[in-house]
DNA sequence: GATGAATGAGGCTTCATTCAT
DNA sequence: AATGAATGAAGCCTCATTCAT
């Protein structure tokens, strides 16, 4: 299916050419890394990869089909990650409920900061960019959605009226705080820094409360 | 001060000019919002604002100046009305500890998402333009410490060891998911979509949650 | 007649007005010996001179003629100079031969040094803009026709067959290398650096040994 | 090492590139030749050279870089020449110091006059361009050390208590004077035209008179 | 007369994409 | 298939000069 988007990669036909659109592919990250989305030129691309730039228009039909290529890529392997990460495996039970929420939101922000330098790299471009916005909602979702699963095993638990949209909440409460964490490093918000690990910590902290707060304390005593 | 900036504006000296510098920064702020950064250009904020290159240049020194005043204008705008929201005065009296970090956060959101429009811009510039970064941590700064000054009213009911890393948090966690919601629409995250009434109800009740969690609970039970 | 020249400066009427020149024309020299030719702007005159662009072309009908001003001023105040240090006058007598063409050679050495900032701007720019190559050519005819008649008080001691020739010649064995001591420095040429004391010396003697020459050296013995 | 020089052409790799930086680098020549260095445009080397824009550019990193190679592409030519009859070889063999000096001298001004079109732009530009400057300095060593080494040939005649100062004068007060027949044509000093072969011969005869001057004449008698 | 605002042609340069070899 | 040369639209900016106030 992907083979037949109008802005899919052509599939190489031969080893050789396999081997040469890797190289594209290796170059033109390693570009995106270090000079961002604006930085990404073709003629660059070509230089480091030492492919003709016929060549690569020979595969990639433009040059956003050629960073989609890229970004897909990469989300896989970001993907399949976090698929490992969040598996509803044996890993996860036994666990409180506190414990459970404490440790997954762990797990996701530790992703996060493991993919970060890739990951700036889109969720600045993401944006203004309507494709790769799509693709990386797509992306949230499903990293969203595991998180949510294993949440949702102490759902019980949860005081809170409309668990669904607690979970919604939850999750954005994490992610969000993290992305900025991504894109704007460890000091951009109030007067302190927080360390990465303290970070996450309260962050779970903070998830916890939320979802598990004792019903007299939500009135406000 | 700003006019000893480098990069500041001319100050026009007839009233002539400083009209036509006011017919090129509204169509400037209108171009950025309709065609975001990169969409920019100075020939077009000269052809809809009827004002000539050579004006333009006359004015400001540089495309990046032209922006940076549009900036500052904007962010003026935007502190002012963050100044009154969040003023320290009476209409915090009285309030218990949850009804105040759920109005400061309130307030906090109902300000980003009154001027959205704006704001997007501009944080979608920000990752990627040191100078437009470092104006808007500044900014950011100051919301926050309007937020946490007022948070702090209730420190002693605070249950958190590090009242201080407490509140740093518990602005990340409003402030990062409100930006979020800014930039991708109210539907950005996981499969639900979330009404900016229940987004800012329910980031108020996980900060206050996380701010007065009752020590026992801390424990996970 | 200078008032007729179609790019000639329209004389001020008013004391006010003259003064206001004045202040043109000073800031004006000084941009150009700053910046040179090329970095010369009118709007930078009107900036130095706080003299609004209008009322600069009120008085210079053109950029060009603002600078064929400002140098008509200067070559006025430097032909003054040479007039007075090359006048045929009774310093001049008793003299030897050859310390009379040492003596104007240094004169004329001197004087160029003297007023070499302002010169080096001329002189450089004269090669590629007819109009001040015109008005230079004449200036240095003047001067060349001070020193020619000086040293043709002895001209029967010339051994040359055309002593007119020979006088000529030794004019610009004089003046071009001095030139290029002004455009280029002291150490433009050879290896050697040469004080100008020493270039000034030596030059003199050269132009004695060739106008002096001995009749039985010519043969190359 | 030209190619590794930030300013230096990237070096075609096939003929057909090569052929058209050929035409890019010949139009540019004649444009120089014809409009000088301030009517040099890049659009209007585009337009003759028939070679758009953007090919220029993938060859040429600059303007200046453009003009650079014409510039050195031309001083090569002409420092061939220069080597080629300057070159200490058996030629000179045999003369008197007279014949030599006068030789030598004739020389190096007629190589000056057969280049004096491309020489007229690069000494008109290389006062007020401090990277011409410098290669032409380059340029000019080069010359006056294979001229002073001809002339040293009958160093132990010289009359002067300074040879090396002498023979760096000799060189001046030719070189000087050749180079302002170039950038100003036949007629540019005093009243009197000089044809270029009766100055090249005086200049010798000057330089010789100076450099063989015999020791009683130059007490002035 | 004076002021300075306004004009716009024209210069340099970049880079996605096409095309000849 | 592969190479890299070629294209040209489009962007930023300067500055002599004109013109409204």
């Amino acid at each position: 299916m992907a083979a037949t988007e109008p802005d899919a990669l052509r599939p190489p036909l031969q080893n050789r050419s396999r081997a040469t659109l890797e190289r594209v592919l290796d170059a033109s990250e390693k570009l995106l890394l270090e000079k961002g989305w604006d930085g990404f030129t073709v003629q660059e691309v070509s230089r480091r990869s030492k492919v003709s730039i016929g060549s690569i228009y020979a595969r990639a039909p433009s040059k956003e089909a050629l960073l989609l290529a890229v970004y897909d890529r990469a989300v896989d392997r970001i993907a399949a990650d976090n698929e490992a990460g969040l598996a509803p495996d044996e890993h996860w039970d036994g666990m409180t409920p506190r414990e459970l929420i404490m440790e997954a939101t762990r797990e996701l922000a530790v992703q996060m900061l493991r993919h970060q330098a890739m990951l700036r790299v889109f969720m600045n471009r993401s944006p203004v960019d309507p494709v790769i916005r799509e693709r990386g909602d797509e992306a949230v979702r499903k990293a969203a959605s595991r998180y949510e699963e294993l949440l949702l095993r102490h759902k019980d638990r949860f005081t809170h009226p409309d668990p669904s949209l607690a979970i919604e909440i939850a999750f954005r409460m994490v992610f969000a705080p993290m992305s900025r964490r991504i894109s704007y490093g460890p000091n951009w918000g109030a007067y302190r820094p927080v360390e990465d690990d303290e970070l996450i910590e309260e962050l779970g902290r903070g998830v916890a409360a939320y979802l598990l707060e004792p019903p007299d304390a939500q009135r406000g005593r």
